[in-house]
RNA sequence: GGUGAGAUAGUCAAGUGGCCAACGACGGCAGACUGUAAAUCUGCUCCCUAUGGGUUCGGAGGUUCGACUCCUCCUCUCACCA
């Protein structure tokens, strides 16, 4: 029992410290029914998560199997900073108000991969509110300058001469302090938050809570580029609410390689299962597009439903294999004959008529599935098929 | 507070009086090839109904026929000193 409990939490980790407490912890659910605490930390900057933030939750949800009561902590006090964690700027700061709508569409999103049953939603400005100027100095002193410089982030920025707040500084004792007055058992978090995580360890030696968390490290899902870390603004990320046609065919546009890693860190089927379907496209026998689709069906499925799924793989194969075009596009209208480059414009698929001109001139726009070679082009009375490049398309009614 | 260095397009980074809408790299877009994969090859990459015009090189002024380049002030960053 506690060895398949063991497998399933050590799946995909990047690295675990003191895995010992976590057997430990394990044993005494199993013996004698003790639940323990996992905490994890979520900034409240933007609205929406993606894959990326799916990672950690299935892990939650994982240790949710197996005893563990999740506290699901919201950085309400410490978005106030900005986590300085692989920024290579100093984060906006955010008002209360962005944070409570912030934490509502969170909160539900979560939910769709944790149990709410065994799931505490905390705030850490309910405590660090408290913590005053005196709480802030003790907990300061916990740490020293030179140690703060060996992080990787500050000393690389730092280095590039670009400017780090002494507010920032701040980040990690603050999370820090949120596992000494949660008294956590475990906190799980991505590899760059290994600092954080640490000084939650710490800190809880410092304030003699009598127990040291154990802290388990999800590796960083890359975003679909395959290179740079999923996330909203690097524009390279599958979001939770994306609808299901957007989700199917983002994965199906990452590369053969990513798609493995995506395997691993989002898929439910097992690593034996995975190994096994990767041999077989080495061989030859099974086509790497067929695996992907079924990566795609699995992930689509999880947020929407068996249907939607399915119904995001026909069209899919309708717009793509068989080049027809999408069920639903854009549509729009306009009075009286208009040129091609502003057309394309107005309906939101090119940026600018320079750019516009630009693609047509590369034979890349096409009018009714037909090619378009003059970039002169006047629209008259009638309805048209905009489509730039293999994905934008648009309907334009011209009156 | 003092001294010195720096701020250039999405990012990095050349350019130090006209040849500059600004080298190059990355990214991005389009085309070819494909499995809307990767790799590779080609073209493009400030805006404007365009063989031309307009607005850009942290901000504001100034010198000059002409400034990203020189001068003054300001804002911000970094380093050293205190």
């Amino acid at each position: 029992m506690i060895e398949q409990a063991l497998d399933e939490i050590n799946r995909g980790c990047a690295e675990i410290i003191d895995n010992e407490r976590i057997e430990k912890l394990l044993k005494a659910y199993y013996d004698e029914g003790k639940t323990y605490t996992v905490k994890a930390g979520f900034d409240p900057t933007a609205p929406d998560l993606h894959l990326g933030h799916t990672v950690l939750l299935q892990k939650l949800a994982a240790f949710q199997k197996y005893g563990g009561r999740v506290q699901f902590l919201i950085g309400s006090f410490t978005a106030m900073i900005g986590d300085p964690t692989g920024k290579s700027a100093t984060r906006k700061v955010l008002t209360q108000d962005d944070i409570v709508k912030n934490i509502a569409s969170y909160t539900t999103q979560a939910f769709k991969i944790l149990d709410e049953s065994k799931t505490d939603i905390v705030y850490n400005n309910e405590w660090l509110d408290k913590l005053g100027a005196a709480g802030m100095l003790q907990l300061a002193s916990n740490l020293t300058v030179a140690r703060m410089l060996e992080r990787d982030d500050f000393s690389k920025r730092f280095a590039s001469q670009t400017p780090i707040a002494v507010s920032e500084f701040m980040y990690p004792l603050l999370q820090g302090y949120d596992s000494v007055h949660l008294q956590s058992d475990i906190e799980i978090g991505g590899t760059d938050q290994k600092f954080n995580l640490l000084m939650g360890r710490q800190l809880q030696k410092a304030y003699e809570i009598k127990k040291q968390q154990a802290v388990l490290m999800m590796p960083i899902l890359e975003g679909l580029d395959g290179v740079q870390k999923m996330s909203k603004s690097l524009g390279n990320y599958i979001g939770v609410t994306d609808t299901a046609n957007d989700m199917f065919g983002k994965i199906l546009s990452i590369s053969d390689d990513l798609m493995w890693r995506y395997y691993e860190l989002l898929s439910t089927k097992t690593l034996d299962v995975i190994a096994q379907m990767k041999t077989s496209v080495e061989d030859g026998s099974l086509h790497p597009k067929k695996v992907k689709e079924d990566l795609a069906l699995e992930i689509t499925e999880r947020f929407h439903s068996r249907e939607e799924a399915n119904a995001a793989k026909e069209e899919f194969d309708k717009v793509h294999a068989k080049s027809q075009i999408p069920t639903d596009i854009a549509e729009f209208s306009c009075e009286g004959d208009i040129w091609i480059a502003k057309a394309l414009q107005e309906c939101n698929i090119e940026p600018s008529t320079s750019q516009a001109r630009r693609d047509i001139k590369q034979g890349g726009v096409k009018i009714n599935q037909e090619k378009v070679t003059d970039e002169k082009l006047q629209l008259t009375q009638g309805e048209y098929l905009l489509q730039v490049g293999k994905r934008k398309f648009a309907k334009l009614k011209v009156n």
